[in-house]
This record gives C-alpha cells, structure tokens and sequence, in this order.
DNA sequence: TATTTTCTTTACCATTCGGTCAACAAAAAC
DNA sequence: GTTTTTGTTGACCGAATGGTAAAGAAAATA
C-alpha cells in the first residue's frame, strides 16, 4: 500500500540516546540529531512527534538498560557484599566505558531542572527509587544470610550506596581520576565491612 | 572627570550568581540576566566583558563563599563526628533554603561538559579537592584523638563522604523529599561509628 | 502498470540567542 | 558653566534555535 521506512527505529533511537546522554536535552540541537541519527529533521518528526517526545523515548530507554544491568549484576553475586561491589565497580566502568558518552542521562536530566515536565521528572526518580530498592533488597538479604548483624539498617545504608554512586558520577564529571573513585569504592567497602 | 557607576558590582554579581545557580549557563539567558540584575545587556558587557566572564565572576564568588562555609563548619566543630554532621546537616539546609535556588552551582557546571574551558573545569574541580581535602583532615585530627582507630582510611572515607554529599545533591534535585536525604546521613554517622 | 499511501527532502518560518554600536545622559574636573 | 569622560540606553546584527509545509520519491496493492 505505501512506502516503508528505510530506518530502524531503535538505531535512531540509540543514536539519538547516546547524543542526549552526552550533552543533555537542551544542548542537543536538532541539528546534532539529524547528524548524529543521520535522519532528516522532518523524517525524526515524523517519526517521533518533537524533540521532547525523542528525548522521552530516548530517557525511558535508558532507564530501561540500567534498571536491566543493575537487576542483573546483583541477581548474580553470590553475597549481598559481592553484589553492592560489582554494582559499584559497573558504575565506575560504565563511565570509562569508551563506546559510551560517560556520565549519566538521568542525573544530567535531573539537574536540567526548568527544561523538563512532570513525566520526565517522574521517570527519572524512577530509577533512584528502583536503585536504592534494588540495593535495599540486596543488603536484606544479607542480614538474613547473615552477612550483616540482625540491626542493620538496611533502608538507610541502601540510600546511602544510592548516593555514592550518584556522587561517583559527578566527580568522575568533574574529571576525577579513575584512582580516586576506586578510593571511593574501597572505603565504602571497608565501611560496610566494619559492621 | 567622569560619570559614576549607578549599581553595585557585587550585588550585580550576587543577582547573577542566583541565576546561573537556577538553571545553569547555558540555559540563563542575556535577557534572564536583564531582569534578574535589573541592568542593560549593554552594561552588562560594559561592566564584566561577556556572558562567559560574567559567570566565571560567579562561580568564583559561588566556590569562595562555600569553601568558606565548609571551613567555618568545620573549624567550629569540637570533634570529628561533629565536624562531619554539621558539613551533612548544611549540605541539606543549604538546598531546601527558600532564599536560595537549591542544589549546587559547581555541580550543575561540572554537568554542563560542552559548555566551559579549562579554566572553568578548574574551578569546579577545586571545590571538590577542597572538600576532600578538609574532611580528610577534619578525620585524621580524629585519629588523633582517639575517636577513630589508628589505621582509619582517613583518605578513602573523605572520599567517600565528599561523593556522598554530591549524591545526596543529586537526590534532592530529583526531588527526595528532606526525610530520603535524613536518613542518608543517619546512616553515614551511623557507618562512621561502627569503626 | 497505475494508483495510492507513506516516507523523505528542500526550503522556509518566527523566535531567540549572544553580542555590538551609535546616540544620549550624567557626573567630576576645570 | 563648559568640557571631558564614562555609564546607560535602545535599536540592531547575523547566527542558530525548534518546528512546519509542500513537493517529490518509493514501495505495496490493485
């Protein structure tokens, strides 16, 4: 009946992620979103309605796949100590990971605070709250397991994780060497052997 | 032999600086910067060069009145757990002060990759070296007097605890309410006692 | 092959951006 | 009071912004 696309939507969509993720919503002009997706800027509103609404399918995205790693890194240590060190060695890879733009789209979104609606608001405290539920679960666990002492105050160590690897993030923004984040990583470790 | 400025400089920087805090550099426009200073783009530029040197004037300003909070936080501190708890306790009064736009302007410009030269990158980065450095000697004057073990990674919790103060920025951005970021540094003193 | 429907392209739109310039206003020095 | 120098003003600049409309191109159906 009609002509077909000759994209794959999810390409554009990655494409147009990795832009966003690097520079933010407001910074990423649609002209860095026709080079960078190598689409037309009438084919990405065809496509996608307006710049917000890519950036919203571009952000849900990614929460998405980091939702997904942080699910997965811990369903697969062994001990609730384990888990909370491979989360926190991911985040520090993840943002020297070289096929990535470094930092993160959702603290970036966070702090773009006047450029953003409520929908967007709410997804990215979407994954604050899954990420500090997540390790919550994780060090729960490990009280059960015996890991930690039956007091342990799990809600509170998890918020506590939750902003140190947010506060890894920026400093590694801020061009923090990677020693120093490792530094990081180790007294959290040692803190949290200490009880 | 010439006409006399009508405002003054460091209330045009103060009205800036709250600007630039709000919403970024990029995002604050000349036209912001018109009405929040209440001069003409023209003496703007007549006064401080271009936007760019305007805002490096304010986050000068911005980094010295911090550094100096920092300092005087923990000068008045009669031990090191105090030290740190007052540090934690401003870090949360400081976003939820209704005379100021909440959250941290050297973060929101470590963000804000694309937009700043090397200088500017320096002077964000200087911040957090100062933190660091005053919280690691805030712990190791707590060695000192017994109230940690002599072996304490004074170095590595200063790290920590510098990321976890950014993180905890980070939260209050994403609009954790006051109790999320409480519990946060309850758990950090908590962390601190048990060793 | 002709038709229909969608995608793609080009050119364009109004608005806003940071920045500038020339005219004007005011205050200190004489 | 005149002169001189600086601050202030408003109009203006080219460039870039997000977004749109209409024409052209291609593919599936008939």
């Amino acid at each position: 009946m009609a002509r077909t696309r000759n994209f794959d939507e999810n390409q554009i969509l990655e494409a147009a992620l990795h832009l966003f993720w690097e520079k933010g919503y407001a910074a990423t002009s649609l002209h860095d979103l026709e080079k960078g997706t190598g689409l037309n800027r009438a084919s990405i509103y065809n496509a996608f309605g307006n710049k917000r609404s890519l950036f919203k399918r571009c952000l849900a995205l990614y929460v998405g796949q980091v939702k997904a790693m942080l699910d997965s890194i811990t369903g697969a240590a062994a001990s609730s100590r384990e888990a909370v060190k491979n989360w926190l060695l991911f985040v520090i890879d993840f943002h020297f990971n070289p096929e990535t733009p470094g930092g993160c789209l959702v603290i970036l979104s966070a702090l773009e605070r006047y450029q953003h609606d409520q929908e967007t608001k709410e997804m990215v405290a979407s994954l604050f709250r899954h990420e500090r539920k997540v390790v919550q679960r994780v060090l729960e666990e490990g009280v059960q397991r015996g890991e930690f002492p039956a007091g342990f105050d799990c809600a509170g160590v998890a918020g506590a994780i939750t902003a140190t690897t947010s506060g890894m993030v920026v400093m590694a923004m801020a061009d923090a060497p990677v020693s120093a984040l490792q530094e990081v990583f180790r007294a959290v470790m040692r803190l949290l052997d200490g009880k």
